[in-house]
RNA sequence: GGGGACGUAGCUCAGUUGGUUAGAGCGCUGCCCUGUCACGGCAGAGGUCGCGGGUUCGAGCCCCGUCGUCCCCGCCA
């Protein structure tokens, strides 16, 4: 078989976008032959491009070149066709296909190029194992499912960049290479050829720079910025990542919020989902007391809390920790069907809870006691109002199915430590993260995760009021909970808790939660020098350490810094959850492995002799 | 750093208690077919059971080690 040149021909039209509108029109398509139907003298390509599928006919008789051509024709071979739409006969069309009422009766056809026979075919929704997908990422991404996630990437990011760019904000870039930023994870390091021993760092977010152009009097910066961490991976992290970083000057945080709920709304809309800001708030505090966790799935109904309830004389009786929180929640329509069901999903649950302290209350065991059945009976009550509100009806009213659901509750056992590694809310969280374990286990039950196409499918929720500190028990200090540029409550600086009492310290710090996912993360700075040596010294910096890691920053605090706050959104999360994926690897085109591995073009790979030298560089063997 | 799941044909997977020549569907190759669209029919090719070692008369199956992929904890403020 030999090859066609393409010569002067030019493509007319895409596949996707001929319809009944086009009979009778001369076309030039060319595309990849998505599948071959082979009948004798009458052949069918499919022939594939970015928008979609068009059925092309071979006839002998119309023209045995042609046809001809196309009998060689094999899977993702590139052609060309010319020759005329053609409505299908009565009958004939294939609703299934958005061209499906016409086909192109070719005239001529061209094979402009042959192909292997691939490993998977990208005709095929079979999807195949991650590694064969990720080794032939150029033929993973030939599937529409791919390119219909780089679509709605592409439209998410352009949405952004003009409503931010609507709003004022200017789109300025910053240095790849550049020095370690105050965030916490490591960095990944490029050698200085010039400079032997000296390295740049790759940037985990903008966060300095961004702060310096706010001095510098850019009023309101954004960009779309590739970040880098070297930690390890998770189906929602990857080594590098795209943020929509933005920093503003002047800001209260309510500011913030607006700007970055415009233009996801408008992100969303490009989606087909129309949003309806604002998005419900939070503090910290009372995300862990309702959910157990800084970034709440609020898919899901919250805990309920029966401390109250459990008077000190029920609690004696029932061997619970006299004061310690009891928490409990429900997951809808998810209730064990039979009495080893439920046995051993207390099991599975007392061993999920390990050694804490923590257990399992039996609540349908209560009401078989005279003793505990109006207990019993109460717990039910509450859990069934929460799940109430949770669908929208006011407290009071019943739930509108009875009795289907899975209630956990989890009491404290006598001895149980009131804190953990000085973490008073220990509590929440374990519970908090149980109800996610069980929620994750029985979702096809309950089917909360389930996307509809409708932004019911997408809870957005604001996180306010961090904690400024948090106590590390190896170093036994206070560390900074987000990057020391974070201003603190003006009132509790004012109450001096700073020093005093800086487990009580607020941070203006704030993040954006969708789906239980951390979407984004930002805080109004600091922007007074005096604010900032406080902070420095609250943290055990001295001015040596100060100067060494952020002397440059320091440097231009002094010269007139406004109040300034910001914040960035992680791109890719995005448009993972809008795309309804489950790992980002769907909606970023060259992604590595959990090992941090890009299977295609196999990297890391070890320098060579010569580069090492000019980089003035020795490899040790690892110990 | 720790825990878990998986690894058999190009792909998706089955493979019983350790027992003869390791199977299926899809894909691939050849031939036939003028209305298919996951076309159909006939015939055929295709295997280092991830890799290494061990137990055994005998290992895809059991044991040890190792490599790879995925998920989770730690880590990522």
């Amino acid at each position: 078989m030999t090859l066609d040149f393409l010569g002067t021909l030019e493509r007319t039209h895409r596949c996707g976008e001929l319809r009944a509108a086009n009979a009778g029109e001369p076309v030039v398509v060319m595309g990849w032959v998505n599948r071959r139907r082979d009948h004798g003298d009458l052949i069918f390509l499919d022939v594939r491009d970015r928008t979609g599928i068009v059925q092309v006919v071979l006839d002998k008789q119309l023209s045995p070149e042609a046809h001809a051509r196309a009998e060689a024709a094999r899977p993702e071979f590139v052609v060309a066709a010319t020759g005329t739409v053609r409505r299908r006969a009565a009958g004939l069309e294939n609703p299934k296909m958005e061209t499906g009422d016409i086909e192109v009766a070719a005239t001529e056809l061209l094979l402009l190029n042959d192909a292997k026979t691939p490993p998977f075919s990208p005709a095929e929704d079979a999807i195949a194992n991650e590694e064969v997908r990720l080794k032939y990422r150029f033929l993973d991404l030939r599937r529409t499912e791919m390119q219909r996630n780089f679509r709605l990437r592409h439209e998410v990011a352009r949405a952004i960049r003009n409503s931010l760019s609507d709003a004022g904000f200017l789109e300025i870039e910053t240095p790849f290479m550049t020095r370690s930023t105050p965030e916490g994870a490591r960095d990944y390091l490029v050698p200085s050829r010039v400079h032997p021993g000296e390295f740049y760092a790759l940037p985990q977010s903008p966060q300095i720079f961004k702060q310096i152009l706010m001095i510098s009097g850019f009023d309101r910066y954004f960009q779309i910025a590739r970040c880098f961490r070297d930690e390890d991976l998770r189906a929602d992290r990857q080594p590098e990542f795209t943020q929509i970083d933005l920093e503003m000057t002047f800001p209260q945080q309510d500011l913030i919020f607006k700007v970055v709920e415009n233009f996801m709304t408008a992100a969303f809309k490009a989606a087909g989902i129309e949003l309806e800001p604002p998005f419900v708030h939070m503090t910290y505090d009372e995300a862990i007391e309702k959910y157990g966790i800084d970034k709440p799935d609020m898919r899901l109904p919250a805990m309920v809390e029966f401390t109250q309830i459990l008077t000190p004389e029920l609690r004696e009786a029932l061997k619970i920790e006299p004061t310690l929180p009891v928490l409990g929640f429900i997951i809808p329509n998810a209730r064990p069907e039979s009495s080893t069901q439920s046995k051993t999903l207390m099991n599975e649950i007392r061993a999920s809870l390990g050694e804490t302290g923590l257990d399992w209350l039996d609540v349908s065991r209560l009401g078989k006691s005279e003793t505990f059945k109006s207990l019993g009976e109460q717990i039910t009550q509450e859990l069934r109002e929460g799940h109430a509100k949770f669908l929208g009806y006011d407290s009071g009213l019943p739930s509108p199915d009875g009795g289907s659901h899975l209630a956990v509750v989890i009491t404290p056992k006598l001895g149980t430590p009131a804190k953990w590694n000085h973490d008073p809310q220990w509590i929440y969280k374990k519970v908090g993260a149980l109800r996610l374990e069980l929620a994750k286990k029985f979702a096809d039950k309950h089917g909360l995760f389930t996307q509809t196409g409708t932004a019911a499918d997408f809870k957005f929720c604001w996180i306010t009021d961090f904690p400024m500190y948090e106590w590390d028990e190896e170093a036994k200090t206070w560390q900074a909970a987000h990057h020391p540029f974070t201003s603190p409550h003006e009132e509790d600086i004012r109450a001096g808790r700073l020093t005093s009492d800086k487990g009580a310290v607020r941070a203006l710090a704030y993040d954006i939660v969708l789906n239980g996912t951390e979407l984004g993360s930002g805080s109004i700075r600091i922007h007074r020098k005096d604010v900032q040596a406080e902070i420095f010294r609250s943290l055990g910096m001295d001015e040596e350490e100060q100067k060494a890691r952020f002397g440059f920053f320091l440097d231009a605090l002094d010269y007139g810094t406004p109040p300034h706050g910001g914040i960035a959104l992680g791109l890719d999360r995005i448009v993972m959850i809008l795309a309804g994926a489950s790992s980002l690897r769907e909606v970023i085109a060259f992604p590595k492995t959990a090992k941090a591995i890009d299977l295609m073009v196999d990297a890391p790979t070890p320098a060579t002799e010569h580069q090492l030298r000019e980089l003035s560089l020795k490899v040790a063997p690892r110990t």
